[in-house]
RNA sequence: GGUGCGGUAGCCAAGUGGUAAGGCCGAGCUCUGCAAAAGCUCUAUUCGGCGGUUCGAUUCCGCCCCGCACCUCCA
């Protein structure tokens, strides 16, 4: 059965497979950029993909895909945090793809097998830049900025619809005013989009020479460079959050076809966003979550990863502290049920095909909720067989760890003290002692949990 | 204003022209000094509202109401 995925382009239903002879999937995700911890948000988008990774992986090979996610590592926002902490850049981008790695660890996703950076590709860019500003699809500015001429390209707003839509009176107010007032006046059109910005004085050392002038490159043309490099000029699939649709992947659409004089790629993907409480995340929401801190709730990275893919990739699933309790639940259930599956015997004649439908929904446009929902059918039913490997590949797929043990968590010597106490208590019958010693590690907000030769300790979850 | 996506049980969330998956919570039972864990069982005559098409609609069509997102920083 192969996997068939929604296309953003078309807006249909498209059957996902290599279009070269070499049968490689190519696969480019958006990544993120590096100037402060991933939010949650962030990761649903990754966790996402990192499920499509794995599916692809199933379903072709692991050596049959080669998955490429960017780093971008020079832009306005990377640049205004080096600068705020007066650190040099790359020092900057470098802590923080370590925490990115660090989370995207945490949570299991695979690594992509490419990651590259944006100053790493300058090169690169530089080139492709070079080439469209032959071609006529770029201009340069008075101030040595190139920009791309949007009305030299016919198929420009084909993925967004852009053509479509109506400026709100606002925004077209706002085209003129004072944020983009810099830009825009040496632009000779309002929706023509920098490919290289010519240097400025809060750019400090970050500049990078050119046939335009000192500068850095646009945020688009990094996709379309590095995607190029390492994948070719066409790519299988390319995804990213809806938010990247416009104009990110509109215009990487406009540079790539422009500069190759071919499809970009076959295929679009794109997830949607996370609401935190019924609404999108915002620092001035204060509705905005790390790992970290989820973390710091008493919640495993596994339970988040849950979490983020409870609902349709393609609809907007509202995240709160609640549905992160009801993957924990569901999650440890998954853990006590893979205790009763067997590693089978070579020769077993066993049913590998009783999770099936399992992979058969995650095959059909990537439907997570109802995979999950029939994995907990053939359960409940007993179809589930008893072979472990079976079971296993499922919750490889979906990417989650059960068999990991959970962080080893540290127990301050009085909580130990206390729980010694009980337990002497308990062995002496002294029942009343032993409630009052559970009640009071309880208000230390540690859970005592007894078993027939010992207890357990946990800290209580908020 | 434009574009797109939604409104399904207390919460989350699939789905289908033929009568509602699943998870969580909750309840009951088993086990158990208590608690927890674990296991078993139960939990929507109903799918935002009003019309229409149909033998039959939650599913198709129309209108309306409500929510969210996007409209050049944004996963």
């Amino acid at each position: 059965m192969p996997i068939r995925l929604h296309d953003s382009l078309t807006r249909s239903l498209k059957e996902l497979k290599p279009a070269q002879a070499d049968g490689v999937f190519r696969f480019y995700n958006c990544g993120p950029t590096v100037y402060a911890p991933a939010h949650i948000g962030n990761f649903r988008t990754f966790v996402v993909n990192d499920v499509i990774r794995r599916l692809l992986d199933l379903e072709f090979g692991p050596g049959k895909v080669k998955h490429v996610r960017n780093l971008t590592d020079v832009d306005d926002k990377t640049i205004k945090r080096a600068r705020d902490e007066g650190r040099p850049l790359a020092e900057v981008t470098k802590q923080w793809t370590d925490k990115f790695h660090a989370d995207c660890d945490a949570l299991n996703c695979l690594r992509p097998h490419v990651e590259p950076t944006a100053t790493g590709h300058i090169r690169e860019q530089v080139d492709m830049i070079d080439v469209l500003m032959k071609k006529g699809n770029a201009y340069r500015a008075a101030d040595g900025s190139v920009y791309f001429k949007v009305s030299s390209f016919d198929g420009y707003g084909r993925l967004s619809r852009v053509k479509e839509r109506e400026l709100r009176p606002e925004a077209v107010s706002a085209l003129s005013g004072k944020s983009q007032a810099v830009d825009a006046d040496e632009k000779e059109d309002a929706t023509d989009f920098a490919l290289w910005k010519a240097h400025k004085p809060d750019d400090g050392a970050n500049s990078w020479d050119s046939p335009w002038g000192a500068g850095r490159p646009g945020w688009h043309i990094e996709c379309s460079a590095m995607s190029k490099k390492h994948l070719g000029e066409t790519i299988d699939l390319h995804t990213g959050g809806v938010d990247l649709l416009f104009p990110h992947h509109e215009n990487e659409i406009a540079q790539s076809e422009c500069c190759n004089g071919r499809e970009f790629s076959h295929h679009w993907y794109h997830s949607e966003h996370l609401l935190v409480d019924g609404k999108k995340m915002s620092k001035s929401l204060g509705n905005l979550y790390t790992l970290d801190e989820l973390i710091a709730k008493g919640f495993t990275a596994q339970t988040v990863r849950y979490a983020l893919l409870m609902g349709h990739p393609r609809k907007q699933l509202n995240f709160t502290l609640e549905s992160l309790h009801a993957a924990e639940s569901a999650l440890n259930t998954l853990r006590n049920l893979r205790k009763s599956f067997k590693t089978p015997t070579p020769a077993a004649s066993i049913d590998r095909t009783a999770f099936d439908p399992v992979l058969a929904a995650l095959k059909d446009d990537l439907n997570i909720p109802a995979a999950l929902g029939s994995l907990f059918t053939i359960v409940n039913r007993n179809d589930a067989g008893t072979d472990l490997a079976a079971f296993d590949r499922v919750m490889d797929t979906l990417g989650f760890k059960l068999e990991l043990p959970e962080a080893k968590i540290e127990i301050p010597q009085d909580i130990k003290d206390l729980a010694e106490k009980r337990w002497a208590a308990k062995q002496a019958k002294d029942w009343t002692g032993a409630d009052a010693l559970r009640k009071e590690l309880h208000d230390r907000r540690w859970v005592m949990f007894d078993a027939k030769d010992g207890y357990k300790l946990e800290p209580l979850k908020r």
